[in-house]
DNA sequence: CTGTTAGCGCTTTCAG
DNA sequence: CTGAAAGCGCTAACAG
C-alpha cells in the first residue's frame, strides 16, 4: 500500500450533487442544526451510508476552529502509572466524541516538551492534559499554552500556574495515613524514601509523613526501583537505626525490599515497608506490599473531563479541583516494630 | 480557562504582512522549497520566533492532503503488552516528525473499532497501525481501510488481508523452543493453556508446542490471568495427569501457578510452568517464571516504521515482514519432571 | 425548507 | 528572487 494509489474519498460536495441538493443541505442533514425535508434527508442518508462518507476533519476544523482532538503529554506510555492515566483520558475523550493525540515527554529532552506545545499552536488539539514526570523544563511555555487553550494538569500539581486546574490524589493524607499505620505498629524510627525532588507529589507525601514523624530522615530518590534499592543500601551502610521505610511509590518500596533481603533482613520482622500507588506488582511480591492506593485511571478521566468542559465552554466557573481520595491497603510488608532497633 | 477567551494565533498572512512580503515567501522561507533572499529570510525568521508561529495543521493538511499524524488502534492502553507497542509506535512517529492519534478498541464494542477506521476516512491520520486483541469484528472494514491508506498490523497477523504488512514475533519458534526445553527436562505430559481462540498468535504458539508434543492437551483461554487459574483448576479436578504447563502468555502462567499453589502443588518440583512475553512480573513472582521473551517495543517501532515508509511513498516494494526473533528465558519455574506423574 | 456566498490558513502553480 | 490567484472541504451568514 503505497501512499499515492489512494482513491480520494467522496467530498460533501459530491454527496450533495448526487443527492441533487446543495452542500449546505448535506451539512445540515448531518449536523441536524436546521431542519431538512424528510425525503431529502433520506436520500442524503442513503448516499452517506453507501459511500461510508465522513466529513473531512481538516475542512471542518478550518471552518469551526475546533479539531475535536484532545492532547495528552505524558512522560512514558509504557510505565504502569502513566499508561493508566492515558487510559482514563482516552476513555473520556472517546465518550465525549473526541480523538486523543498522545505526545511523549520522555527523558529530559526539552524539545519533546516543545512538540507537545506545538500541538496546541498548530491547533491540532483543542486542549491539553499535561502530566509531569520531572519539574517542567519550560514553565513559561506551559503558562503560554494555558493562555491559548484549556490546559489541565494531571497527577502533578505545578506551582506558578495560577488558574490552571489540576487533578491529583490526596498525597499528603495518604502519606500521613501510612505513617500513622506504622506508628500504631510501634514504629518510631522511620525513614522516608522520597520521589523526584521538587515535584508536588514528593513534597506533599513528605509533608504527610512529617506530620506524624516530624524528625523522620528523608532521602531523595526518583520514583524508580533502582533508587529505592540504592538509598536502602546507603542507609544500611550508614548504620542509622530504623525499623520502617516509607517509600513514596511502590517501585522504590520494592527496590528497598530487595536490598533488605540481600542484607539478610526480613520484612516485616526486621523492617516494615510501605509503598504508594498500589501497582499490580504490589500484591505479587512476597510479602505483599502495604501501600496507599490511588485511582490512577480515574485521575485521567477527571482531567480529561475538566479539559473537555473547558473546551466546550461549559467551565466559566473553574471546577473545584478536589483531591482524589486514596486508601491505605495493608498487606504483609508491615508488622510490629522490633523492640530494640 | 474557558474556550472562548483564547486569542487567535498569528496566521502566515499576518507574519507576511509584518515582514512586508507575501505569504508565499513566508511559506517558502519555512519549507525551504525555493530560495528566499537572505535579508528577507532573516526578517521572517525573527517574526516567527518572536510570535512562536507554527503553521496551522488543518490549513496545511487541507492543501497537501497529509495530516502528518499516524493512527494506532489498540485494545487497551493500560495493559503491559499494548502499552509497550504504543510506546514503540510513538517513538518512531515522533522521530519521523509525525503525531500519534491513539484509538482504543477496548472491549467487544464494534463501534469503537469503527471510530478507529473513521480516523482514516476523516483523513485525520495518514496511516494506521492496527493491533488486534480479539478476532477483528469487521474484516471487511479493515480491508477497505487498507485500500485507502497504509495499514500495518502489529503483533497479530490477520488472515484474509492480502498485501497488508504485518509485524509479529516468531511465535511458533518461541513456543517450540519452550516445549523443547520441557522435553529436555524429561517432561512428557504437557498441557497447553492457549490464548484467545482464532488469533494467529494462539494458533502459531499451539503449532510450536505441537511440533514437540504432538498429543499435548490444549485448553482454550483468553490471555488473562483468571483464565490461566480457571483452566488449571479444571485440569486438576479432571484428574488428567501432567507434569508441565505451557501457557501462551505470562499472565495465564501466573494464574496457573497461583492455582497450583492453592492445590498444594509446588513449582517446579511437582509441575513446571512456562509463560510467554516476559512481562516485568515474570521475574518477580516466586519462583521466577521461565518464559519466551518478545521485544514488544521493537514490534511497535517496526510497525510504525513500515507504516511511515508507505505514507511517504518509499515502499513500492512491500517490506519483507520478517518475524521478530524471540528468546527463551529460563528461570525457576521449570525443572526436571517427576518420575511418576 | 433550501441555496448562494464567503472564507477559515495554507501551498502551489503560473507569471514575472 | 518574489507575488497573485486558486482552491483543498467544510460551515455559517444571509438571503429567499
Amino acid at each position: 500500500m503505497t501512499a499515492n494509489d489512494a482513491p480520494r474519498p467522496w467530498t460533501m460536495q459530491q454527496i450533495a450533487e448526487a443527492a441533487g441538493v446543495s452542500a449546505t443541505t448535506v451539512s445540515h442533514a448531518i449536523s441536524g442544526k436546521r431542519p431538512v425535508g424528510a425525503e431529502t434527508a433520506r436520500r442524503i442518508r442513503r448516499l452517506i451510508d453507501e459511500h461510508g462518507y465522513v466529513p473531512d476533519a481538516a475542512g471542518r476544523r478550518l471552518r469551526t476552529g475546533r479539531s475535536r482532538m484532545l492532547g495528552l503529554a505524558i512522560p512514558d506510555l509504557a510505565a504502569w502509572f502513566f499508561a493508566r492515566i492515558a487510559k482514563g483520558v482516552e476513555e473520556v475523550a472517546d465518550a465525549r466524541d473526541h480523538g486523543l493525540i498522545v505526545c511523549s515527554t520522555a527523558g529530559s529532552d526539552p524539545r519533546r516538551e516543545q512538540r507537545c506545545f506545538e500541538l496546541v499552536r498548530t491547533r491540532a488539539i483543542d486542549g491539553l492534559v499535561y502530566t509531569a514526570g520531572r519539574r517542567p523544563a519550560d514553565l513559561g511555555g506551559l503558562r503560554r499554552i494555558a493562555e491559548v487553550a484549556p490546559l489541565v494538569l494531571a497527577d502533578e500539581v505545578i506551582d506558578g500556574l495560577d488558574g490552571v486546574p489540576a487533578i491529583a490524589s490526596d498525597n499528603e493524607t495518604g502519606a500521613a495515613e501510612a505513617a500513622r499505620h506504622l506508628r500504631a505498629l510501634g514504629h518510631e524510627r522511620v525513614v522516608v524514601l522520597a520521589g523526584v525532588p521538587g515535584l508536588r507529589s514528593t513534597i506533599d507525601r513528605t509533608a504527610g509523613a512529617r506530620a506524624v514523624f516530624p524528625h523522620a530522615l528523608v532521602l531523595a530518590g526518583d520514583f524508580e526501583q533502582e533508587s529505592g534499592a540504592r538509598l536502602t543500601g546507603d542507609l544500611l551502610e550508614s548504620g542509622t537505626p530504623f525499623t520502617a521505610i516509607l517509600a513514596q511509590n511502590d517501585l522504590m518500596a520494592i527496590g528497598a525490599i530487595r536490598r533488605l533481603a540481600e542484607a539478610g533482613l526480613r520484612v516485616p520482622e526486621d523492617v516494615s515497608v510501605v509503598g504508594f500507588d498500589d501497582i499490580g506488582l504490589a500484591s505479587f511480591v512476597e510479602p505483599g506490599l502495604t501501600t496507599v492506593r490511588q485511582d490512577v485511571v480515574e485521575m485521567g478521566r477527571r482531567a480529561a473531563s475538566v479539559a473537555l468542559d473547558a473546551i466546550e465552554g461549559a467551565g466559566s466557573a473553574a471546577p473545584p479541583a478536589a483531591l482524589l481520595p486514596v486508601e491505605l491497603v495493608v498487606r504483609g510488608s508491615t508488622g510490629r516494630a522490633r523492640e530494640r532497633p
